[in-house]
DNA sequence: TTGACAAAAGAACGATCGTTCTATATTGTG
DNA sequence: CACAATATAGAACGATCGTTCTTTTGTCAA
């Protein structure tokens, strides 16, 4: 169906606000609907191309598809509003930042000596947890029992950690340097 | 009670990993009760404090404290484990960034003309798509059918677009301004 | 050991769930 | 305009929902 795209928005809206996707007698309300029947068989597509699924309890849950977002080039295209696009253009953010969830935590930047590598005071690292790094990784390092994020630099065989903000100084730890994990990802809210 | 927190905590995972809260039948089985008596108890409790709430159909959803999670310092505060934390309120990035899903888009940044602004070539941008903007926002405007990426600014009465980085110039549109939408936030992947 | 209290088990209730069927309305086509 | 194909309206179904009640079990104090 054409209109499955703008009932899918609303169901995605529905849940935004609520946390919960609605059973029939209320989705038939929402979409405008006075029975049923379209439901059901809109729920039916959805469920197909991956949008939706059930519980065991025969509940509405959100499918694998549900928190696509679209990707727009800056080159303007055209619109891609389709929903029925099998979803080359279109990603969950969770899936793109985090690839190994078992080892991801996320951690909240304080300080702007990082400013220059293009992460701001506020702004939430995706850090993957391991106690290896290579040079030139972004880290956060543990340097008196404070997590630090820094570039782990090489400076005559010795770790360095590299700020990127000509303000802050090189840290050169004197016994051995502790990782806590590898910066994977960044992200941020404006406002 | 005292193992409210944990039970909490179970429907949180389960939450985290289905989208939706389950029946109270569910429960049951999840908590590892043998009826329902102690879940609607239970339920009773976490509604009173803020951390479950009903919808109008009677099903469970989660409250307005339900994503809550413990805010911990970059100071390391002892237990690695309970480093976790984002000091936001979502269990997943896409919640955190997205909040009106229908509307939202995503366009990827080519060029450094708002690298000032924390933003780099290859970044994601979170875009809400809607036709005004205030000043001071950050937006995309469409020039010469092209996505741009500008904060708006005000300059004798008349919108232009600033860009964050010195070496590019404000651009003083000649007729009207198009905005394409406003950035509500941005992410990148690091390799 | 006994008694008092709290928590859990179990059963029963009407209401609402999602599904499915047929009947009616709408749309497109020749 | 008439007909065929679709989509929606409406009604009915058993199943499951969340709630509430009574009964049983468990726990601590006297």
């Amino acid at each position: 169906m054409e209109q499955d795209a703008q009932h899918l928005a609303k169901l995605q809206d529905y849940y935004a606000d609520h946390g919960v996707l609605p059973p029939y007698s209320t989705l038939m309300i929402l979409l405008g609907f006075k029975s049923k029947s379209p439901v059901a068989a809109l729920v039916g597509r959805l469920k197909l191309i991956g949008f939706l699924e059930s519980t065991p309890e025969k509940r509405l849950k959100p499918g694998r598809r549900f928190f696509e977002r679209p990707v727009y080039d800056s080159v303007r295209a055209g619109l891609p509003s389709a929903v029925e696009d099998s979803g080359h253009n279109a990603l969950t953010i969770d899936a793109y930042l985090i690839e190994r969830p078992s080892s991801t935590v996320l951690i909240t930047v304080k300080g702007d000596s990082m400013i220059d590598a293009g992460i701001m005071p506020g702004d939430t690292v995706v850090v993957d947890k391991r106690g290896q790094a290579s040079v030139g990784d972004m880290v956060i390092a543990i340097v008196d029992n404070e997590f630090t994020l820094k570039t782990l630099g090489n400076e005559k065989g010795k770790f360095v950690l590299l700020p990127a903000n000509p303000a802050y100084p090189v840290i050169r730890p004197k016994g051995d340097l502790e990782i806590f994990g590898v910066v994977v990802g960044q992200f941020r809210k404006c406002h």
